[in-house]
DNA sequence: AAGGACGCCAACCGCACTGTT
DNA sequence: CAACAGTGCGGTTGGCGTCCT
């Protein structure tokens, strides 16, 4: 028996977003928050199905998202949590706020990828490339390997032995036990010293003090922040920081989608506004709806004299309950 | 200048998982 | 417990921009 559609397709828009639809999207997410998918687009006024419109939202209009690169800091946790993790990207994503998987799984496949077998790394195991491998692979890189497409009910992590064990441990555990750089030196054939999965000494990303702000920032209980609170809070799509409202005011790399958005919006700028990875925060399509946040923040206010136990909540979390959801549900 | 090749990434597709009835 | 709905996730693709010849 075969899956119904998410969604009847008949017609429904698909393709590149007009920043008509965005507007709609984000001006209906506004008002109403985020629930329902399958109802969106219909209470939106959008041609398109729900599953498009929480894919366009949490790849591209959410306000938390970072835009441009991966700096090299974030970089090298992505290297390091994809040797634990495997291409769980929605795992590694949440460790990378205002990243998100699609994002940092694109970024993988398009840069790190060829970056580490430049390196002699297969990006695979994270192991150095040695010549059998190489040989048993080097016909055609982009080839997936047998062990590659990987049964997904069970783990994909076997393969990647920098620090597998036998026995793979939870998901929670790796996240908890990340630290990004297991020091592992190598020479390459430059001369250079490799650290951990290749990256040149020459290369391992400081810390940036914008980070270390965000990282303060972020974090709850600033007594406990420590340099490597990659844990500290998480913008993924699949879960919602705790500090929303701190993270939306404070964090410094938060930045707005450039204001040739809507110029842009229709794919192929990337790789012009991409490479600076970060710049003063652009105020674009979001410019209209600062009165939105406004109102949705005096929305907050408001609940929060109501309901004084919403005080520390965020705008997401009290999106996300059942009752601030306006319309009956379909 | 033209056009083919390539790189990049937003968006789509379909399966998996989870919760509900 | 099965059927179904809703959502999450990872792989793949389409199309645009840039580079190269």
């Amino acid at each position: 028996m075969g899956r119904q559609p998410c969604c009847d397709k008949v017609g429904l828009k698909k393709g590149p977003w007009t920043a008509e639809e965005d507007k709609k999207l984000i001006n209906f997410i506004l008002t109403n928050g985020q629930c329902c998918w399958r109802a969106v687009p219909k209470l939106a006024g959008l041609l398109r199905c729900g599953k498009s419109c929480r894919l366009r939202w949490t790849n591209y209009l959410r306000p938390d998202l970072k835009r441009g690169l991966l700096s090299d800091y974030e970089e090298q946790m992505v290297i390091d949590l994809h040797a634990q993790l495997g291409n769980r990207w929605s795992k590694i994503a949440s460790h990378l706020p205002g990243r998100t998987d699609n994002e940092i799984k694109n970024h993988w496949n398009t840069h790190i990828k060829k970056k580490l077998k430049k390196m002699g790394i297969d990006p695979l195991t994270h192991q150095p490339l040695s010549s059998t491998v190489t040989d048993q692979y080097s016909h055609d890189d982009d080839q997936q390997q047998p062990e590659e497409k990987q049964d997904k009910t069970t783990s994909s992590s076997s393969i990647h032995s920098s620090s597998n064990s036998v026995t793979e441990p939870k998901d929670d555990e790796l996240a908890e036990n990340y630290s990004p750089t297991s020091t592992l030196f190598v020479v390459d054939e430059d001369g250079m010293e490799l650290i951990n999965d290749g990256f040149c000494t020459d290369e391992v990303p400081l810390m940036e003090p914008h980070e270390i702000i965000n990282v303060v920032s972020s974090s709850s209980d600033a007594t406990t922040t420590t340099s490597h609170s990659y844990s500290s809070s998480s913008t993924s799509s699949s879960s919602s920081s705790n500090n929303f409202l701190e993270d939306f005011q404070f964090m410094p790399e938060f930045e707005w989608p450039p204001s040739d958005y809507g110029n842009n919006i229709n794919g192929g700028s990337s790789s012009s506004s991409s490479n600076t990875t970060t710049s003063a925060p652009m105020i674009g399509l979001w410019d209209d709806y600062f009165n939105g946040w406004d109102l949705l923040m005096d929305d907050v206010d408001r609940k929060q004299m109501v309901d004084p136990s919403l005080t520390h909540q965020d705008p997401q979390t009290v999106l996300d309950q059942d009752d601030y959801w306006p319309f009956d549900l379909l």
